[in-house]
DNA sequence: ACGATATACCTCGCCTGTCAAGGTATTTTT
DNA sequence: AAAAATACCTTGACAGGCGAGGTATATCGT
């Protein structure tokens, strides 16, 4: 993974709220789908994301239901709340502010 | 502050380098150049700030020294080693990636 | 002259998010 | 039949951010 963890601390809840967006997922799909989306670049740690999905539905962000039919009865799926398209929408748009505000601080080149 | 310093995290180490190699400079006027630059989005707690000074020199990454003369004296500045150089070239790089992996993966709209 | 505010430094201990390590069980591939 | 992939989960350690607390000097308004 290209880039660490620490550097992406923070955003977990948003990027998994962001791919549950999409469709409901379980937590080895989202995984699968951040390496690929990402170029390989980063993924998950499995406690990592476990973790996260509980914090997220215990903040109500998310709902969960286990799959029904066959291989799929063992995956647990999620489902992404009102509430946590909200977030998402927030997240994004602190996102947006953060790069113009790390830019300034951390790329600027000189002072005219 | 707009911007939260959970999604800042990680990058402290870097904001400060940045400003220290515009010249060496103190504690109280590095926070008070990272708010001015953002247009008071963002800014470090005390705490974090001293924190982050101990942790960099105990890395190696930055030095320090008491000013001198007059209403100085009370100030510890600080300046960037080689090896700061290097780590905030290497923050840079992260911080470019970073971008467009987050992008990728929170800020897409639909897939075609 | 004097009180308020700004400047300037520092530490302790809590909180939160990451994750190494460990565990279980089924399905698919070789 | 063995190996690898799929799929879930918990515990405890660790690191960074920071609230709260502390100290001391300089400057500004009245």
């Amino acid at each position: 993974m290209a880039i660490s963890a620490d550097i992406l601390r923070g955003h977990t809840d948003a990027i998994i709220l962001a791919q549950l967006v999409a469709g409901d997922s379980y937590g080895y799909e989202i995984n699968k789908h951040v390496t690929e989306r990402t170029g390989g670049a980063y993924g998950f740690k499995e406690a990592t994301l476990y973790t996260a999905f509980k914090r997220l539905e215990q903040n109500g962000l998310i709902t969960s239901y286990w799959g029904e039919d066959g291989p799929g009865a063992r995956r647990r799926y999620y489902a992404v709340t009102q509430a946590g398209m909200a977030k998402l929408a927030a997240e994004r748009q602190e996102w947006n502010e953060t790069k113009g505000v790390l830019d300034a601080l951390i790329s600027w080149k000189e002072e005219p």
